[in-house]
DNA sequence: GTTGACAACTGGTTGAACCAATATTAAATT
DNA sequence: AATTTAATATTGGTTCAACCAGTTGTCAAC
């Protein structure tokens, strides 16, 4: 098993409805179509997107799926409040189209303990619960990462931690965690794609695995916990520090190029 | 305001797309469609609903959403590992469907600590953050829970307490909490609303709600933990124990009528 | 002013035809 | 006989046009 043979980014879907429920989530999650806003009907959006009704309806059906819109016979469409609906599933798409970084360093800020618990909370039932596999599995992929950081290539540390999370969750034999982990790892996913030098790499990773690998061969749930958050509180720390440098730097540009997001229009017209 | 005024359950929903959807749905919950196996073609499904493919293609899709199925152009439908790739977004429907309550119990059992460990996230920023109106609307709603206790009505409590909640989160001010916690109130709406009795109620929870508004005004956050922490251990600890003298008791039950769900059966066919 | 039929929206459903990706089969080639 | 290649069947993807079914607003009748 090579670390390097993950699928990498997924095509870019050349799906017509995928690609219209994308435009229209961006337009929502930009803020330029607000909460209690009415889409257009659909026979109109359709013919708009040069598209028919039924592949239109598609992407609508994802939209409320994903609940930012909410369908009603006979009434319409009508945007929905994410910020009070939404779930972790919006995260990626969020940061990737919300022009206010101040917002999305927050939310990041915010969503970083959270993970953080979820991390803590697999750990404490992977140590109760892993079997021999599970161990042999996480120690080879210690190994691989190690060897990664060796050569230092930031995008494939952050592939083959994608695989060092996803075993621990597997050594936590648990349905309940995995499903809770699941979004995490998903919103991980995509923003290692996105932004790869984003996260930082603290040169004591290595050790923190090793360290993690120990308290999984002598049974010590405190020693992981305490590893792990360790860990992570140092490298989230860093993060919201670049986060908010970000965001000071963010903040001088603003004034210059920003268009006060004027709320009525939809620009989805095709342009012929 | 009225504790009362919540909308009941959804409607059952007169929408075709959306029983196929919940048909399919539970097969796949029950394993009467096990991962990896195909679906029929569109067509075939279509003919068997007695509907046509535009609806049949919508609750496929709405399967693929919620990652019950991958859907493959010229390669068809196939059932996904939902334990491996669904969401506590599923938790509903698979607690509904699961014909193997031991399980169910086990994922219980193992979403109790998570979710408690989001409410304690929440109450801690809510602790933090919680501006004057937010504090009166908890104190609103605490009031009328601690009526509504008296009355000793659980489904009502059911409800305020998910005001409460509601309230909580609120508090936070923080999206990402919002984000985070959604799915385990949607899973906890649906749960009270299918099994109103199976939600433990403690005599101290008039005292616990009063001791969480004291822990307000004095912006004590580590008391607003404690209290939190014992009320809810205290809490699920009861729910697990009736979880599991739920499970002696079906285990009793089990050996006389389960069949062994054969997994190629398709039973979709609609009764004419 | 109130009521009630009607018209004009809106999304929901239908069926048939065709396009496009894949899998299978049969034929041609080696 | 094994391999390659071409034809074909099967799958989901898209389009069209019509009609059904809830909702809202209008306007005439009362």
């Amino acid at each position: 098993m090579s670390i390097e043979d993950s699928e990498g980014p997924a095509p870019p879907s050349t799906n017509i409805a995928e690609t219209i429920f994308r435009d229209l989530r961006g337009l929502i999650l930009r803020g330029e179509l607000t909460s209690g806003e009415r889409l257009p009907g659909e026979r109109e959006l359709a013919a708009k997107y040069g598209t028919n009704r039924n592949t239109l309806r598609e992407a609508v059906r994802k939209l409320e799926q994903q609940r930012l819109v909410t369908v009603r016979h006979g009434q319409g469409v009508t945007v929905t409040d994410f910020r009070k609906t939404g779930t972790v599933e919006l995260l990626p798409p969020f940061l990737e189209s919300s022009p206010d970084f101040a917002e999305v360093a927050h939310i990041i800020e915010d969503m970083l303990p959270a993970r953080l618990q979820v991390i803590e909370f697999a750990t404490r039932r992977a140590i109760r619960r892993a079997d021999k596999t599970d161990i042999e599995r996480l120690t080879d992929i210690t190994e691989l990462l190690i060897t990664a950081f060796q050569r230092g290539d930031p995008a494939l540390i952050g592939r083959g931690f994608q695989r060092w999370l996803d075993a621990l969750i597997d050594a936590a034999h648990s349905v309940a965690i995995r499903w809770v982990a699941n979004p995490y790892l998903e919103a991980y996913r995509h923003l290692i794609d996105r932004f790869p030098t984003l996260w930082v790499l603290e040169p004591t990773f290595p050790k923190h695995l090793e360290d993690l690998l120990e308290a999984f061969a002598n049974n010590d749930e405190e020693r992981a916990i305490e590893v792990t958050r360790q860990y992570y509180e140092l490298v989230d720390g860093k993060l919201m520090q670049a986060l908010a440098s970000a965001v000071s730097q963010a903040g001088k540009e603003k004034s210059v190029d920003e268009p006060p997001a004027s709320s009525k229009r939809l620009s989805v017209t095709r342009e012929g």
